[in-house]
DNA sequence: TCTGGGGTCCTAGGACCC
DNA sequence: TCTGGGGTCCTAGGACCC
């Protein structure tokens, strides 16, 4: 029989600033989303405060004084050598851990059903307390939508281990859950199944399959087999993204085409460094400029750059930006966020020959590219970059209370004093 | 004034083919 | 006047996730 256990870390962002940081212990602690925009991440209190996830910053300004909340911008350096180290232990626990996000991960643990699991689960949450500080729940069920729900209901009743293996309880669980709560149920559909008065997860579960497909899809059928302990997600091993996205929010308005440029290029620099990290070509690439969401007039276009062979120089997309921006780019306009797509990627040792073209210089792009990575990835960011990118960079976004990158930079590593 | 970024999967519909 | 049927592939858009 198949076992899933579904460890999340609660309140992610928030504990590992709390790690490195003591003083936040007990205090409301808020983590902002890039450029200082929205409320993405919320420690216990300030959840009490019913501040929402995704809230924006600056409706919320006066309840976040009032109540001395500390306000910090995201710091993803820091969390993600703080995932990586979680990630490692549950490896030490199981041989099939998968991924799932930076906080979160499936763990299959079949063969194990005479153990004792919920002896188990509390181990690994000790030992991840005990080596990183942080503080994990964990969801035992025989699929995997039943373990995030374990999960979920472990965290909502404070008791960090939940174990849905067995019939009784889970129904009685199912019962007391809001639909909503349910992996894959989001908002428009809990708005439809309302409409059918299923309103919590046991009702969901007790729905006919056949019947909900044809309203809503086979994700939902499957959802609701999943519920009733059919296995039907599969677990999908860490293969390579088809699509690689860099966007950013501008801090201030741009307004200027070179500071756009400028923008574009560093979002190709960061998006080819994952492109080459993960062992991919990439086609082709959209570039896209937008302006604010919020306001009426809302401009955004894009343009599409195909390449004649796929690539991972960071050169040869660089290229083609100022003739492709200029064609979509209208004056007078506050842009608020520019981007790239790389798209139609492959891995890199696929290669598909031109009958008319050879490129005599590919191995040397390769090596450069590697070398240009490592110094990087060894030096620091930024070490070195393209002059494209911009050295003032204006348009760079806002970050204005980061915690130090404690972990991952020689500089900011933590003192004692004794 | 101020509202994130990076993904995946599914579906419907159009283009095109024989 | 009558105007097929069965495919594939691609794309855009919607919904969801963290």
């Amino acid at each position: 029989m198949t076992i899933y256990a579904l460890v999340d870390c609660n309140n992610f962002y928030a504990s590992c600033e709390r790690v490195f940081n003591p003083l936040l212990e007990n205090k409301p602690v808020a983590i902002l989303s890039n450029n200082d925009g929205c409320i993405i991440a919320r420690s216990e209190e300030v959840k009490a405060l019913d501040i929402p996830m995704g809230a924006p910053l600056y409706q919320y300004q006066s309840l976040l004084m009032k109540h001395q909340v500390h306000v910090l911008s995201s710091n993803y350096a820091l969390y993600g050598d703080m995932s990586q180290r979680v990630m490692e232990i549950l490896k030490m626990w199981s041989p099939d851990v998968e991924v799932y996000s930076i906080d979160e991960a499936f763990l299959k643990l079949d063969g194990l059903e005479h153990w004792d699991l919920e002896k188990y689960a509390w181990s690994i949450q000790k030992i991840i307390k005990q080596w990183t500080g942080l503080p994990v729940s964990i969801g035992i069920a025989p699929t995997k939508t039943l373990a995030k729900l374990a999960n979920h209901y472990a965290k909502k009743k404070h008791l960090y281990v939940c174990d849905l293996r067995e019939v009784t309880l889970r129904g009685k669980v199912l019962s007391e859950l809001a639909t909503s709560a349910v992996w894959g149920i989001g908002r428009q559909l809990t708005e439809k199944l309302k409409k059918l008065d299923i309103c919590n997860a046991q009702q969901l579960q007790k729905s006919s399959p056949k019947q909900m497909r044809k309203h809503f899809g086979v994700t939902v059928e499957r959802t609701i087999l999943e519920l009733n302990g059919i296995a039907c997600v599969e677990t999908k091993g860490e293969e390579a993204k088809k699509n690689i996205i860099a966007s950013r929010s501008f801090g201030t308005p741009v307004r200027d085409l070179h500071q756009l440029a400028e923008a574009i290029n560093s979002h190709i620099a960061r998006a080819c460094v994952r492109l080459r990290k993960q062992r991919s070509k990439a086609g082709g690439i959209i570039i896209f400029i937008q302006s604010s969401h919020h306001q009426k007039d809302f401009y955004t276009n894009s343009e599409t750059i195909l390449l004649p062979y796929p690539t991972s120089d960071t050169r040869v997309f660089m290229q083609q930006v100022k003739q492709k921006l200029q064609k979509i780019y209208l004056p007078g306009i506050y842009y608020k966020k520019a981007g790239v797509i790389l798209m139609d990627i492959a891995p890199d040792t696929f290669r598909q020959n031109d009958l008319f073209f050879s490129d005599p210089s590919a191995q040397n792009t390769t090596r450069l590219m590697v070398m240009l990575d490592k110094i990087n990835q060894q030096m620091g960011k930024n070490t070195l970059f393209w002059a494209a990118q911009g050295i003032k960079r204006l348009w760079e976004m806002r970050s204005d209370n980061k915690s130090p990158s404690y972990t991952t930079d020689w500089k900011n590593i933590p003192t004692a004093f004794t």
